[in-house]
Parts: structure tokens; sequence; C-alpha cells
RNA sequence: CGGGAUGUAGCGCAGUUUGGUUAGCGCGCGUGCCUUGGGAGCACGAGGACGGGGGUUCAAGUCCCCCCAUCCCGACCA
């Protein structure tokens, strides 16, 4: 027979206090209702019901990716350094890799990814086009040793990932097989219960030309996104991704520069409002730090840098803004007074910013700007890019209305490599013609523990956490509400039984605690469907209540079943 | 990594400013009685040596130094 499904034999520690160092309503209520426990920062164990419901999105996911074709593995989780040598990301990767080295001293570290192992077995075991598309993919653990884990299951250092790996023999079969994960991550994400939305995204580490994120909108996301309001245009991106059409708009009249005098004046405002000129008329100069060297950076004065765009521009591993003495040395003047002109760096220009046609910029001393600045006439505007941040209300770069944003928590990510990795690990096959060509490859990711708390972002009230069915860890709880009292011990264990007979996840309530504990618990925990059994027991009657709603209704023991199929294969529920 | 804060019982906190009996409170936990439709009540009880190390002092949870851990705010990622 199963096991018992009788909480008082089960490890559920519920707490009625909250944890101090729990922040967002995810890691609060799982550590609240007894899903998980801290070990380390960033690191977790998943309790009973944290691992079951862990088990039920893992199980979506692997019948999703096994409908589109994908054949599971599972590969080590500690890696030889060769592997990342060869790749060149021993070095990229960062600190963020978790390394470490056996008894011989030799280099190994925990994967954060798996494009080199699961290259490198496809260049041993594939040698024709016979052979290709494959897919493979597996679900497991994963190592980041993230700057700054938080928000519980959210960002962690340990993890668990599914990522799925592509192999075609050319980029059409690439875009046909990324078309199919993009349409496996939108089953998987609406099955799980989620409300999200896929987004265009920014390549990051992992390399590669086109990626979507798929993106849980939640206030507590770390991830903002813009998308057009008008839905049959459907721009949405990653604001790190995110374009907007440029302003065209001609900012000042052509005049002779000049030198003022702007004591104490630094910020694009202060200088904005001290020389009576709109913030835009101002043209902003960044200093960052590199390492390749200090870069200067252009934008408009009412407009940010997206430091990924500039990033990506220039090619650079590090990026952040120069620190005041280094922007001392590099201009002769304290921050806030940096300027293109007789600027001995490489000068990165926003596009925006040649439509000025008489800037302020600061004139690389104190308390000095110079006004009427003509760009291309005053500096030299040879490396002109898009380095802008997009914001809320700027114009969609597709069809021009302003942008919405929203907050998201990046719960998977689908890119299109190419051959980047297949070239550098060696993984080639034979066309019909004989021809030695790289396979194409796409990586596909599904943040598990993350998609996790996602749902529990989204699905939780005052009381606790609201389970959609699809992931509940149980589907039904019966609660007796006294557990003592033989007619209604007896007619719960007469329903658990028969739920259970007929294959639904069904958990008894069976402690001796009072009925308020009770209560509190399974509304804490989240069951989708509670069957009370209380002071209609001695009639046979029960009630059902749903967690959702709130809802509930008096029926007979008869109609237990029938009702609880009905709900859990989402037919109308009624009192009937 | 930079900035801010915290570390006292399983959880939540007080005590630290102004060193001084035996370190407290609530919840939880154990036993008993009582109670049983929304985290009951009474009684008894167990549990910490104050994150770690060093120092000052007759005396340190309290003052000083170093270290560690955790959390929050900024630059990265599933």
């Amino acid at each position: 027979m199963d096991q018992a499904l009788r909480l008082s034999t089960w490890l559920v520690p519920t707490l009625r206090e909250v944890p101090a160092e729990a922040e967002v309503a995810s890691h609060r209520l799982l550590l609240r209702a007894g899903f998980i426990r801290k070990v380390a920062a960033g690191i977790y164990t998943l309790l009973p019901l944290g691992k079951r419901v862990c088990s039920k999105i893992e199980n979506i996911v692997r019948e999703e990716m096994n409908r589109a074709g994908g054949q599971e593995i599972l590969m080590p989780i500690l890696q030889p350094a060769e592997l990342w040598h060869r790749s060149g990301r021993w070095e990229v990767y960062g600190p963020e890799l978790f390394r470490l080295k056996d008894r011989h001293g030799r280099d190994f570290c925990l994967g954060p990814t798996h494009e080199e192992m699961i290259t490198a077995l496809v260049a041993a075991e594939v040698r024709s086009y016979k052979q290709l598309p494959l897919l493979l993919y597996q679900i497991g653990n994963k190592y980041r040793d993230e700057r700054r884990p938080r928000f519980g299951l959210l960002r962690g250092r340990e993890f668990i990932m599914k990522d799925l790996y592509s192999f075609d023999r050319d980029w059409a079969g690439l875009e046909e097989s990324y078309r199919k994960m993009y349409e496996a991550y939108t089953r998987i994400f609406t099955r799980v219960g989620l409300n999200f939305r896929a987004v265009e995204a920014d390549t990051g580490a992992i390399g590669g030309s086109v990626s979507h994120e798929f993106m849980a909108l939640a206030e507590a996301g770390e991830a903002v996104v813009v998308y057009c309001p008008d839905t049959t245009c459907g721009y949405a991106a990653n604001v790190e991704k995110a374009e907007s059409l440029s302003s065209l708009e001609e900012i000042g009249e052509e005049g002779p520069i000049e030198l003022v005098v702007t004591p104490g004046v630094r910020s694009a405002e202060e200088v904005a409002a001290f020389l009576g000129l709109p913030v835009k008329q101002i043209i902003k100069t960044l200093i960052y730090r590199t390492e390749k060297g200090l870069v200067a950076a252009l934008v408009r004065g009412d407009r940010e840098v997206n430091e990924v765009k500039l990033q990506n521009h220039l090619g650079v591993l590090e990026l952040e803004l120069a620190g005041e003495d280094l922007v001392e040395e590099a201009t002769g003047a304290p921050p806030g007074f940096a300027g293109p002109i007789g600027l001995s760096l490489p000068l990165v220009v926003d596009r925006e910013v040649l439509h000025v046609k008489a800037g302020a910029v600061g004139a690389n001393r104190p308390d000095a700007h110079y006004i009427n600045v003509l760009p291309g006439r005053d500096f030299p505007v040879q490396d002109v890019a898009d380095i802008r941040q997009v914001s809320e209300g700027d114009p969609c770069p597709r069809c021009g209305r302003p942008l919405l944003s929203v907050r998201g928590i990046e719960v998977g990510q689908i890119f299109q490599l190419g051959d980047k990795y297949s070239r550098a690990l060696n993984a080639y096959y034979l066309d019909e013609r004989g021809e030695k060509r790289p396979i194409i490859m796409g990586c596909y990711g599904i943040g598990i523990t993350r998609t996790m708390a996602a749902v529990v972002e989204q699905h939780h009230d005052e009381e606790g956490i609201i389970w959609p069915v699809a992931v509940a860890p149980f589907q039904v709880l019966v609660l007796p509400v006294n557990y003592e009292e033989a007619p209604q011990r007896e007619l719960a264990e007469e329903i658990y039984n028969l739920l259970r007979e007929k294959g639904i996840e069904v958990l008894l309530d069976d402690r001796e605690e009072r009925p308020g504990v009770k209560f509190k618990d399974a509304d804490l925990v989240g069951y989708p469907l509670r069957i009370t059994v209380g002071r209609h027991a001695a009639e046979g009657k029960v009630e059902l209540k749903l967690r959702r709603t709130g809802e509930n209704w008096l029926v007979s023991k008869g109609e237990v079943l029938e009702k609880v199929t009905a709900f859990l294969e989402g037919k109308e529920f009624c009192t009937g």
C-alpha cells in the first residue's frame, strides 16, 4: 500500500511567526508553511511539501519537453576545468563560478549550466547529419555564486533547473527547434498557473543572438519589462534589451561655443536649471571603467545609460562607473564636470545626442561647462550607438505608441546559440555531400525552484498560499474538526480512503489539534480544496471549501467524490 | 564588491545607552487537567550563557579590537 498520508506523521513545521529574514511573500510563506528551510545564504532544503510541489513542476516540464521531442539525460554537476578552458568561459564566467580542486590539485567547478559538457558529449557521439536534429535535456541542481542571493528561492546559489540543448544541421533547423521550445514554454507556464509574458532578451554570458525570456509578472521580480499596449503590435522586451524610437527632435540652435562658470553645478538637472535650458539639451558624459580601460558614454541629459547595451557595444566583460578618483584623473575635474571636448578617452555617443544642436557639456575643469556645443563640430562622433535605457512612456520601436512597464521574475530563457560552442568544442557533422559543418545549437532553461516561488508570488493572500491544482502539494485536505470524536474520525477516514482509492492526492489532518490551529494551517499551506468533517458528520454530511474563493458547500458523503472530481477537472463547481 | 543594519532559547523580541545578584518576555515544545468550528485556559516543566576569538576591568550580554554569519539598498543571472 501507499504511504500513509496523515498529517500527524508528516514533517510540516508551520510557523506562527514570520522569520525576520524573509522579505517577499514567497520566501515568507514558503518558510512559514513549512515548505523550505534555509541552510546558508541562497541554499535551501526542500521539506516534504516543498519537494512535492517541485516534483509536480518538474513533471509538467518533463511532459512538455518529451512532447516537443526532448530526450532526458543526466550530466554531472562536477565539471572539469578543462572543458571550460576550451570554451574560454573559465575566465569569462568570473567569480560566479563555484570553483574547487580535487586532491591532486586539478581544477573543477560546480556546473552553473552545461553547454560545454553537452557539446563535448555531442561532439564525441554525433557524426552524421542523419543523427540531427537532437534535443537533450536534464533536470538538476545548478550552482552560481551570486553576488547577492536573496528573496529565498527567487535567487539562490544552488537551485533546480531544467536545461535543454538543441542540435541542428543549420539555422533553419535551429529556428524550428527554437519555435518548438517557445511553444513548450508557453504551455508549461500556462499549466503551472503563471501569469507570464515572453519578452525579447539580452543574451548575456551565455552568448548567442536571438533570445527570449519568460517573465512571471510580479512586483517582487527583479527584472523590468517594457511592452507595447497594442496587442497586435505585441512588442515586449527586457529593459536591458529594449529599444525605442530615437527622438529625432533637433534641440537648440547652432551657435558659437562658449565657456560658462557653473560653480558646484553637477547633475544634468542642476545644470539645466542653472543655465535655464531644458534637461534634454544637456549632454551627459559618464566615465566607465572596463578591463580595457576607461571610456566615456554620452547620452542626453534626460536619458539614462543602459549599461548592458554599452557593455555589448564595447565587447567588454567588466563595466562599471568609474570612481571619483579615476574620473578626476581622466578629466581633471570632479564628477559632474566631465565632457567630451578635449577628453582623451574613447567616446561612445548615443544616437539621440546627434540631434542636440546646442548642447551643454562639462568642461573637464572644476565649476565650468561649455554651451552651444555641436556634436561633430566640437567633439568627434565616430562611435555612435543606441546606449540609452528605455523607460515607460517612450515610443514603441515598432509602432510608436507609448510603452508600458512591469516587473517580472525571469522563470525561463531560451537562446539561439549558433556555432559558438560547437566550434570551440569541436562539434561537427558530415552533411549529405560529406562536408564537415558545425552543429547549430540552442539552449533553453527553466528555473524550477524559482518557478515554484513565482507561483507563490502570484497566488497568495493574507492567510497563506493558494496553490493552483496542477502544482499543489496535495489537491485535497480532509480536516476532521475533532479527530477524537468517533463519528467525525470515522467519516473522515472513510472519505480519505475513498479519495485515495480513486487516485486523488489527499492528505488527512489527523492531528489532535484544536480546530483553529488546523484551519489556520490549512489556509497557510494552501490546499486548493478542503473537506471539513465536523458538526454534520453524524448526518453523513461534510463541507467542501475552496481555498481560492472561500466558497463552501455542505454535501452528503455520497456526493463527495463527484464534487471533488468535478473540481479537479476544472468543471463547473456548484451546489447541485 | 561598495553602502546600511543585525546577531541573546526552535521562532519573534527586551536587556547593551549609564558594566554589578541566579539573563527576561511572548509564541512554540514536554506532562497533566480542561476544552474542541478559526492559531483556547490553568498548572508544572525542559531549554540559552548572550555569533566566534582576543582585550580592558575586582566584575563584561553590556566597553575596545579582529573575525564570522545573516538581512536590506546599488552593479549580474534560471
